[in-house]
DNA sequence: CGGTGTATGTTATAACATAACGGAAAGCGC
DNA sequence: GCGCTTTCCGTTATGTTATAACATACACCG
């Protein structure tokens, strides 16, 4: 595993841990749906491992912790979280990944290492995407944007 | 199927399956790569069908035409024509299509109807994903640009 | 209590993908 | 032609990801 990156960057993990549950639980009080144990123990492994697990991966976490050791058990409660905007799927890892800043729902970017498999979520706009649907007449709901690469660690020395 | 759609527009389907498989060959003999008879169907099958196909309903139909029964023989001939640029995976679908514009690589960018499921090629710029990358030191190789929406044909009356 | 809605538990299976090995065919240098 | 290498194909087996369908539990409300 790739210990914890956000970003590339390092930085506090327990407490960014801490808030980003905090901000799932009030969104979740506020919309009045329930985060209950199985999501928000799902949503807990995710944000704690800070890197993208598939869900068989969350699914053997649960088990080991006695939440539920079936499939289901682990694509509802990952459905749920990416409804709400507290989790990512990474379509092309087929992954998960805790949101970097839930609260503010978004169309998420990401840029995925090839080497080392850390994946970092980026801010952009889909402005230029936008441009050339309205050309057409899409009418886009939802954007997926995933880079794969290097990331700042993987590259080889003098060529960053 | 959503019967034969380039883009969301009608057009002359027959010229643009033949003109997209030249391209392909000439790009081949260029490369000095092979376009075997695998590969060479399973590319005619997804531009006659124009539009997103599983790799079984590819090898489906490879089947029916006694070009190969396994798994294996889809997935290779698909991987090589993802590589040689010729053939585009759609990550949302698990699917794959031809591309619309061969002959140039590029990186695709989609636009995949919720209803029917027709898949548009657009022409769009990573500029701005490009620059959020190397704010962070993110070395980009590939990127994959997915937009969930409606097409024009399945918007609700007046909605469009 | 009985109905309603939401969430969970479980079985079974569908759908997607690849590792690994053996054999066939094409190209090449000699 | 012969042996060598490379590339592609055929097949077995298995791994990985995902969902349909149905049963159960539980909370809330009238």
């Amino acid at each position: 595993m790739p210990s914890h990156a956000l970003g590339f960057a390092a930085h506090d993990h327990s407490s960014c841990v801490k808030s980003a549950l905090g901000t799932a639980l009030d969104a979740c009080a506020e919309r009045g749906v329930q985060m209950t144990p199985v999501r928000k123990r799902a949503l807990e492994i995710l944000l704690e491992n800070h890197s993208a697990m598939g869900a068989y991966d969350v699914l053997a976490r649960l088990d080991a912790e006695g939440l539920g050791s079936k499939p289901p058990v682990a694509y509802r409660a990952l459905s749920f979280l990416v409804e709400q905007g507290f989790v990512h799927r990474i379509e092309r890892l087929n992954a998960f990944i805790a949101c970097a800043h839930p609260g503010d729902k978004h169309d998420p970017a990401f840029m995925i290492c090839r080497t080392c498999g850390t994946v970092a979520e980026a801010q952009i706009s889909s402005a230029t995407l936008g441009a050339s649907a309205a050309q057409s007449g899409f009418q886009i709901e939802q954007t997926v944007i995933e880079a794969q690469g290097l990331c700042p660690a993987c590259q080889p020395e003098g060529t960053a």
